[in-house]
DNA sequence: TAGATTGTTAATCGATTAACAATC
DNA sequence: TAGATTGTTAATCGATTAACAATC
């Protein structure tokens, strides 16, 4: 299979997402233009980036076309666990390893860290929570491959450039910095605030 | 000038909020590059194609660019401050709501919504709260432009529908759910499930 | 000046789009 | 069959890249 441009990625992503839920049987490249807001001739091309040929005049199945895209694309699969951190106990940080998220995902939270010894120590969780200079030992230790990253923005650098150290090969930034990574890190960028620019932006 | 691809408008987004928090008074595409990971000749361009100039043989003024960007892009200043909501006051979108994410930033949350009595009744902010049916009235009294979704997934099509029934023009959607919405309505998806399954994605 | 970086051009590269024969 | 949708091609469109004269 030829390589897939970032932009596929990106949109076939987001389709997995959309089938995950899909309730019915088949879907069309019109149904997924109108509920993805993607172009059907590109949902077409995407899917016969893939290789998938599932395709018949009526639509593709759609357990089908998602167990298609996470093959191609090495999406995990919700038995599959990939182990995740999260580096920050703030608030949010706190909010987002309690609040159930990753419940019936294939990312499982498996640490917690902080430089203040008072929220690892007043916080509960069903999963460690180590001062933030544990990092370093538990990452590797423990198979951690991403972080969500929900530090204070005075302490985002830092931060991430250890969970980058430490061998995480993606970090979810929340953060309102932009990120300096090596080589081979992924970031992806989720700040509430930088997402309300880019909506402000493409509203023009 | 000329129609800025949407491409170009979030790397100058991003290098907006880098510059945001940059501290020296000068800066150089070289530097750029290596802060946001864009390379420099794309950004070179992408300053040209906001019709800036102001750069010289060693670089940008920081605070030149800056506000250059932001009148191209119309992003938002500090001081001009735009209304939001937030949907959903569950762990997370009360976290959203109390974590101080908005405090120096142009937009401000000025309403709350759930459809849960008792969680608007528990919950306190310095802004009011209210159930999920006064979102039809309460988004246009209180000039609401944007909204940040965080209601759990079964609900998110419907809230998202309704918010933008109610004339948002931008939603942040943390939900894990792929959001239909009129033309018009910009939806930024911020989802951690979604971030991690586009890291999975990219990182091959 | 010497060195470094900008701003811009032109070439390349890749992605989007439209169209339609093939298929069910 | 008639109608609808896929899979794919070719054309178009747009974005990225490299290079370099101009500038400080």
């Amino acid at each position: 299979m030829e390589k897939i441009p970032e932009a596929s990625k990106r949109r076939l992503t987001l389709l997995a997402a959309l089938l995950a839920s899909f309730k019915e049987e088949k879907i069309t490249s019109i149904q997924m233009q109108k509920m993805a807001g993607i172009d059907r001739s590109i949902i077409r091309k995407d899917i016969s980036l893939i290789g998938f040929k599932g395709g018949v005049s009526n639509g593709y199945k759609a357990d089908e076309l998602l167990a298609a895209i996470r093959e191609a694309l090495k999406l995990p699969l919700p038995e599959q666990k990939r182990f995740c951190c999260i580096a920050g106990l703030g608030k949010l940080g706190a909010a987002l390893m309690q609040c159930g998220i990753f419940d019936e995902s294939p990312f499982k939270i498996v640490a917690g860290f902080d430089s203040r010894v008072n929220r690892t120590e007043v916080l509960s969780a069903d999963f460690p929570l180590y001062p933030a200079a544990k990092m370093e030992t538990v990452i590797p230790e423990s198979k951690i491959e991403f972080a969500i990253l929900a530090v204070e923005d005075d302490q985002a650098r830092l931060m991430a450039e250890r969970l980058a150290t430490s061998g995480v090969k993606g970090i979810v930034n929340f953060t309102g910095q932009v990120l300096e990574v090596p080589a081979g890190v992924v970031v992806e960028n989720v700040s509430p605030l930088l997402a309300l620019n880019n909506i402000c932006a493409k509203a023009n």
